[in-house]
DNA sequence: ACCTAGAATGAATGATCATTCATTCTCACG
DNA sequence: CGTGAGAATGAATGATCATTCATTCTAGGT
């Protein structure tokens, strides 16, 4: 007689690239529900579907994969404006101001998991020099290009008076701070809102391009 | 015979509020050494060089110990900020907006290990309740004292087309972004560098006070 | 000087969790 | 089909940690 319960899940054996990527997307969604101080290995493998030996079998320990997955976050958010700032698509300098600023308020940017994640991190950072070393690079090379695209607009704006590099910082310090706003107090600010603060920002210092 | 090595640490009895401000103070100290994460009672009490059964003696929990202790950070900074929002000793507006910035940039809120402590409650906030209602209520009680203050430079300056309650959500994102980045990416960004940005920001939307 | 309320201690307890590894199961290949 | 390389499992292990509480010590009151 076969047990009616349980349907009896069969084992699934798939490359290794692929449980990886499983395994991360299920520890994103554990830290955003439960932060990074609660999150076990076994929500995260129960998460995935799978038992918890799994995990010890592709990232050899809790840290490696908190470090990885710390990692696939930070590049897909500076990738995507990266993407952006020297896309080719919008060569209207304009435009590709207005690109980068819905991106990074945008929808998939400024899901709550997404953000939870994020701050979940910044906040160890202080505590662990892997997490810094692997943010500050890729703030780095975001920064790097961020300073060149208003360099950009500056140049064809005729904008006197303004260093393009410390521009980049206060704007990048801008976006960071809505996202903890929306974060901490969404009652209090819609994205809406957030775009809008934002593009005041970019008025005010390139009125002739927005 | 008396033990040689050990000076034999005399047992104090102190009144009640002051031993819960020691565990606090140790507590903070901790979190920025080791980050929330693991910070465990044993290091609290130590740090404070105390027993570990004190902590459950006048905090009840783990939890509430951490949970003062945010209320205790959090009020620190927003009453600090507060205080000079509404002081009387600068009846003169702009140098009411540069007291702020350097308070709000300064020594004493941008040593590593305030900021460590607070973003690493921060990065709880998305799984835990209980740290966004204590950190959104003073939010809150800062914003409307920022939005109350630009609301009166724009009066005194005649500017037209600022809405003073944006204005103190840009302003206050800058601010937490700048503390960011002065935790992520200190190579980057000094503090005078810091402040110059945050009164860059105030200069292009007040250029008559600032 | 003595006494006692209650502050402080820290060894013991039990719960939680990361990690291990003997075993089971899959599927690509012959 | 049959087989073995290695992917997946999960019970067991040992480490860490919050919390408890019987005991010790302190200091203010008499």
């Amino acid at each position: 007689m076969k047990a009616a319960a349980t349907p009896q899940k069969r084992r699934k054996i798939l490359p290794k690239a692929q449980r990886r990527q499983q395994l991360i997307e299920a520890t994103i969604a554990c830290i955003a529900r439960y932060g990074l101080a609660s999150t076990t290995m076994h929500m995260v493998t129960q998460e995935a579907g799978l038992s918890v030996g799994i995990a010890n079998l592709h990232f050899k320990t809790k840290e490696n994969l908190l470090r990885e997955t710390l990692r696939y976050v930070a590049e897909e958010y500076h990738k995507g404006q990266i993407d952006i700032m020297k896309g080719r698509e919008a060569d209207n300098l304009s435009n590709r101001l207005t690109a980068l600023l819905h991106f990074q308020l945008g929808r998939g940017v400024t899901q709550r998991q997404k953000m939870s994640v994020w701050f979940a991190y910044y906040g160890e950072v202080g505590a662990r020099p892997v997490y810094q070393k692997i943010v500050s690079a890729w703030d780095r090379a975001a920064a790097r290009e961020l300073e060149f695209l208003f360099a950009s607009v500056i140049r064809e704006g005729g904008y006197t008076d303004i260093d393009p590099g410390e521009l980049a910082i206060g704007y990048a310090a801008l976006i960071d701070g809505l996202h903890l706003a929306l974060l901490v107090t969404p009652r209090e600010l819609t994205k809406q809102n957030a775009k809008k603060i934002g593009r005041d920002f970019l008025r005010r210092a390139f009125p002739n391009h927005i």
